[in-house]
DNA sequence: TTTGTATTCAAGAGAATAATTGAACAAGTT
DNA sequence: AACTTGTTCAATTATTCTCTTGAATACAAA
């Protein structure tokens, strides 16, 4: 019957659709596209992928729709194709976060600042932290401070840091650290810290990585919030 | 490395909803369920698959966190996990709608009169309920009517409706609504009323938008068919 | 023109997905 | 207990997707 045949077509051309998004680097890309045009190269490098795969998912984002391009030189810039895309994507995230839960709508923060937040590796800060010219900054809750902390870190959780972010030295990098790699706090701290001038950046892992790598820790009771080097 | 994990763990949650949502079958299913409980062989039918390869795509609905079941005797009943899932669908329409030229025009092909045919918002269609004045008609299957439907609503299917159309008060302006905005039955009750002259229009959006806004549903058995303000 | 750069295309290996079949499982029924 | 019914599981095959590789295009600069 006429209908049964429609319906059948109408679906698959809605599962066109979701299944074109049901990739995490096309999903990651969109993402980054839904904060603005970026060319090929630039995506792949952001996703982690070689230019000609970046270049084939692109093609199927388009494809589907969900994507436009425009060349500029010899670039090809790539944005969402409408205001649609990024209400699909929020309510791809909106269920996704019903489920883990943990994840939180912090993608928006990580990825808008994600060019400048290249998390410091942990024996780099070791020694920028010796030679005095960094500020560590714990985000944790102080119970997890007072348990085991970074040498010299101080402890402004991430509630707070409006408050404190005033005595904060605004002349030297502030590093910032917390749970570990799927913690948000770190992110957190860091792109309200540089919303605010601050030249603020992100530890590569938290406290267990640090410890694991066997690097010093400071124990000990709370160290009062805001300290001047 | 750990900011590569998380991003890939991210997505890849993220991913795996929107990939289960990436096949034909599975979205009908959904759309189904979105109007009600559904039980897997009725499903199966519904949709036109054998009933164990139903199962297995029920199986993926369900470990993505976009269905959840109960097992009442020896049937199982699914149902969406949330509303969210129900604005994701809508979501996904809307893209599908604006973007794909092939969707557009099946939708035109086979609603010759679509124009002809604006939809009453359903905020004012609340109004003019209470004040009684207009004749609510909810044009799908006697089951789904039963698992819900906006209140003081009567059910003629419309494989009945030339049936019954006697019945129908000739003075007052007729509201025919079904599943939602691509769903076929209340346009096609909506012209055949309209050819005998009644002053019928269609609901803007089906239940599960309805519902979605927050506005009032009737549950409960079956209401007979044509009956006299 | 030649050279270099950014992107796309095309083909093949390896992995994942879907439909089919038949068997396994519970929860009622006889 | 044996049987029936509705659902799920498991194995197979066909299909589709993904990544890699290397070449082809298009544009810009020398």
């Amino acid at each position: 019957m006429s209908t049964t045949n429609f319906k059948h077509d109408l679906f698959s051309q809605f599962a066109r659709i979701a299944k074109v998004m049901g990739n995490g680097y096309r999903l990651e890309m969109l993402e980054f596209l839904a904060q603005g045009e970026r060319n090929v190269e630039e995506l792949a490098r952001l996703v982690g992928l070689t230019v000609a795969n970046a270049s084939q998912h692109l093609q199927q984002l388009r494809l589907a729709g969900l994507v436009k391009n425009r060349k500029v030189g010899h670039r090809v810039f790539y944005r969402l194709a409408g205001e649609d895309v990024v209400r699909l994507l929020s309510a791809l995230r909106e269920v996704a976060e019903r489920l883990s839960g943990d994840v939180r709508s912090l993608i928006e923060d990580y990825l808008t600042v994600k060019d400048s937040l290249e998390p410091v590796p942990a024996r780099q800060l070791l020694e920028r932290m010796r030679s005095g010219e960094v500020t560590v900054l714990d985000v944790r809750p102080p119970e997890e401070y007072a348990a085991g902390h970074l040498p010299g870190a101080v402890n402004v959780p991430v509630e707070e840091l409006e408050k404190h972010v005033d005595a904060l030295p605004a002349d030297r990098e502030i590093v910032a650290y917390c749970r570990g790699p799927h913690c948000v706090l770190a992110f957190d701290a860091v792109a309200r810290l540089r919303e605010r001038g601050f030249d603020a950046r992100r530890l590569d892992g938290g406290l267990p990585e640090w410890r694991l790598d066997g690097l010093p820790v400071e124990a000990g009771g709370p160290q009062g919030p805001p300290w001047k080097p």
